[in-house]
DNA sequence: CTTCACACCCACACACCAT
DNA sequence: CATGGTGTGTGGGTGTGAA
């Protein structure tokens, strides 16, 4: 049996504040919420014993030890395909007639039958709404015909037995709950409380609240897609990744009230609620844990509601649910908009109606607005910080800051300058000290947290490795000034993860269209809030980052039409022949992404193609080699060729992840010698646009260089960077950035260059 | 149609770890 | 002890379907 607390408890003990015992019991003990600590209590301990897997029982398959990770991608969504089949379509009666499950476009008449308002001997398991489809009926007391109806199929013989033997713990309030479990029996498993060994537990979904202890467990989609297509699928797809945990040092509050305090709280709710014009919330006693029916086995035997659809369900957020949870984010503001702590609340018997994600969206979009104070909280423990003279909670009514500060323009700002100052005064050029330039010591970054202590240390640093250095310093020093210069805002660096460019690159092959609008909205500050204006006729330098790259994609994949709305043509354009400005500005993926990386294009030394400093080939060799890059060159349809290119530069980064691959790719497709196109992709700096240009320069031209090209570095011109008098003149082709970057490349450092 | 509940997404702030 | 690699889950959303 799998350590099944392994995971959280040992994540737990990790974390550095070592509040390890920061259990689930903890966040129970609401005071206001009595009840619930026992049943939160309960739960986490039936889930303590859990450890039985699916695998167990089915297939071994299951066990991968990526488990612990985030479902990728795929697995999402499969997952979520098998969510809205098993949504659409009804489980409910129909043929097998195709075992294979993929036929889905059978809008199986969900004869809902819903309303059989036998709401009779709903014993005191009763919900106080009326819901359809929510009547009870003991199961075994159903009579046949409406079972066959809803529940059995053809051959229910052979269905029934799917899941004999198996037992399945099914968490969760929602009215989906009832569905799942009265299917499950339907298969022929068992369904328990205790956790146990062999015992599965299914949730509805990642966000549902679990037990501390849930270890691998299954969605409810399973269920569904077994019963409806009597076969057990994949069990991969329905694997269910583990809700987050709250960080280690923080525990939800619920507890730390005083006794005055307490009653003026209720008092308040109270006033609250009477002056609402809702409907009159259903009394909190009638909400009755939902804990105790599922514990009666016979809830479930009783199965209280028949089968009707598994579709998604829905409880209205009463008066009393929206009260305690703006009690609960009063008493743990920092945790307001953490997935963790609405998913543990919503363990709470009265809010256990919803989902942690329901309830967070609820309080995000409607309750936030009511909030207006909230408890004054130490920031280290989550503790409630009581008066000294009065003994009373603090309430403070300035919202206290999140668990983690985005960074803004302005801090961005402050880093690069920070850095070039240390470069500057730090390592000079006359210093020859080993220092690449791309290592800045602590020191600057302890510093930034000192004076800027919005951000720790490590996270200045972090925020210097993965953005500012990508982006480039001077870059963005440029970049804000010019913003203020023209009276616009800046904007933060954003979107320079590597991770983040090839997904989104997937999604763009998907639409483009909807990436540009995405791209529009991106720049977005955190302090002062910015509208969302300058759409039109944007000059170049007002261009986001996002929005340079969002560009630079597009250009990657769709025809140059394509990508020239919102007036930021010009500088979408990417053409040749441009000095500095276009140049630095232009679709460049490569150097305001981190596509070098997965370019393997290191600027730090192994890049530097010809000038003999790595050995690697000169023009003169390749010439030798290869006098012609490509035969017949003039029969080759140069358009065609470009648009080939450019799609498989887009499948950077997923399908094709070194320069090497993308030169074979493109050889492959266009019968170009890989040897010159990694040699002109050496020239251009990995800038697509310049590649671009070298590769359609030649096919019309037949020249195997470009001598004044922006972007694009010659030999001789790589020879230039080393001697200082003729830098002026490389400045004006290429542009500062370019030649820094190259000359870091080449030189191996450079007075004011990052790599 | 609109609104709400809920699922799901994803960039990245912050952290940990091996080297 | 700096440093790159990488994990985690927050923060701010969007997507979807029911009512």
């Amino acid at each position: 049996m799998p350590k099944k607390s392994s995971s959280s408890a040992k994540r737990k003990a990790k974390t550095s504040s070592g509040q390890e015992e920061q259990d689930d019991h903890s966040l129970v003990s609401l005071t206001t919420l009595d009840n619930s600590q026992v049943a939160a209590a309960v739960l986490a301990e039936v889930a303590k014993e859990a450890s039985g897997t699916l695998g167990d029982m089915m297939e071994d398959e299951k066990r991968d030890n990526s488990k612990r990770n985030h479902v990728n991608k795929t697995a999402q969504g499969k997952n979520k395909k098998g969510k809205h089949r098993a949504t659409k379509d009804s489980p409910a009666p129909e043929k097998n007639e195709d075992a294979s499950g993929v036929n889905k476009e059978e809008k199986e008449i969900k004869q809902e039958t819903k309303e059989e308002v036998s709401n009779t001997e709903k014993d005191e398991n009763s919900e106080e709404e009326k819901r359809p489809g929510n009547e009870k009926k003991p199961e075994v007391a159903k009579d046949n015909s409406n079972e066959q109806e809803l529940i059995t199929r053809p051959n229910n013989a052979n269905f029934s037995h799917l899941l004999d033997g198996k037992t399945f713990a099914i968490y969760g309030k929602t009215d989906a709950v009832k569905d799942v479990k009265m299917m499950v029996e339907i298969l022929g498993a068992k369904i328990t409380n205790e956790m146990g060994p062999g015992v599965i537990p299914l949730v509805r979904s990642a966000s549902t609240a679990v037990p501390a202890e849930f270890d691998d467990g299954y969605t409810f989609d399973l269920i569904y897609s077994i019963h409806k297509n009597g076969k057990i699928p994949s069990l991969e797809e329905f694997k269910v990744k583990r809700p987050p945990n709250l960080p280690g040092n923080v525990k939800i509050n619920t507890s730390d009230l005083t006794d005055a305090e307490k009653k003026d709280r209720e008092a308040d709710i109270k006033s609250v609620a009477e002056s609402l014009p809702l409907p009159p919330a259903p009394h909190p006693a009638a909400k009755r844990t939902r804990k105790a029916s599922a514990k009666s086995k016979s809830g479930l035997a009783n199965a209280d509601s028949e089968y009707t659809t598994p579709k998604k369900r829905s409880s209205k957020f009463t008066v009393t649910e929206d009260e305690a949870i703006l009690d609960l984010v009063r008493r743990n503001p920092y945790l307001r908009s953490t997935h963790s702590f609405y998913a543990q609340i919503a363990q709470i018997p009265l809010l256990s109606n919803h989902t942690g994600n329901s309830i967070r969206f609820r309080f995000r979009k409607i309750l936030s607005k009511r909030i207006e104070w909230v408890y004054k909280v130490d920031p280290a423990t989550n503790e409630i910080q009581l008066d000294p003279e009065t003994n009373e909670p603090i309430k403070v009514k300035h919202l206290p800051g999140l668990l983690k500060s985005q960074y803004t323009a302005e801090e961005d700002y402050n880093l690069c300058k920070a850095v070039q100052d240390f470069k500057e005064n730090g390592s000079s050029l006359s210093t020859r000290k080993r220092r690449s330039e791309s290592t800045v010591p602590e020191i600057v970054f302890k510093q930034m947290a000192e004076k800027y202590p919005r951000h720790s240390i490590m996270s200045w640093r972090d925020r210097y490795r993965k953005f500012a250095s990508v982006y480039g310093l001077e870059k963005y020093v440029k970049y804000y000034d010019d913003c203020i210069a023209a009276g616009k805002k800046p904007a933060p660096m954003r979107n320079l993860s590597s991770r983040a460019q090839s997904r989104k690159r997937e999604r763009d092959s998907l639409s483009v269209k909807s990436e540009d609008q995405n791209a529009n909205k991106k720049p977005k500050i955190e302090d002062s809030k910015r509208e969302g204006e300058s759409n039109v006729s944007v000059s170049v330098s007002d261009l986001g980052v996002a929005q340079i790259q969002e560009l630079a994609r597009a250009s990657v994949q769709k025809s140059a039409d394509e990508e020239m709305k919102d007036g930021a043509s010009e500088s979408s354009k990417k053409q040749e022949t441009a000095a500095d400005s276009a140049l630095s500005q232009s679709a460049n993926l490569f150097e305001d992404a981190d596509e070098m990386k997965a370019l393997n294009i290191d600027f730090t030394g192994s890049l530097s193609s010809h000038n003999g400093l790595t050995g690697t080939i000169t023009l003169s060799s390749l010439e030798k080699a290869e006098p012609e890059p490509i035969e017949d060159r003039e029969k080759v349809n140069v358009e065609e060729t470009i648009k080939d290119i450019e799609d498989l530069f887009g499948d950077f980064g997923s399908d094709i992840r070194s320069s090497e691959q993308l030169c074979e790719a493109i050889h492959k497709k266009t019968g170009i010698s890989a040897a010159w196109l990694s040699y002109w992709f050496d020239c251009s700096c990995g800038m697509i646009n310049v590649f671009l240009d070298v590769v359609q320069n030649y096919l019309k031209t037949g020249e195997l260089i470009m001598k004044n090209h922006a972007g694009f570095w010659t030999e001789d011109q790589d020879r230039m960077l080393l001697d200082e008098s003729k830098l002026p003149d490389l400045y004006k082709l290429h542009g500062t950035e370019s030649v820094n970057k190259r000359r870091a490349a080449l030189v191996g450092q450079s007075s004011n260059v990052v790599s």
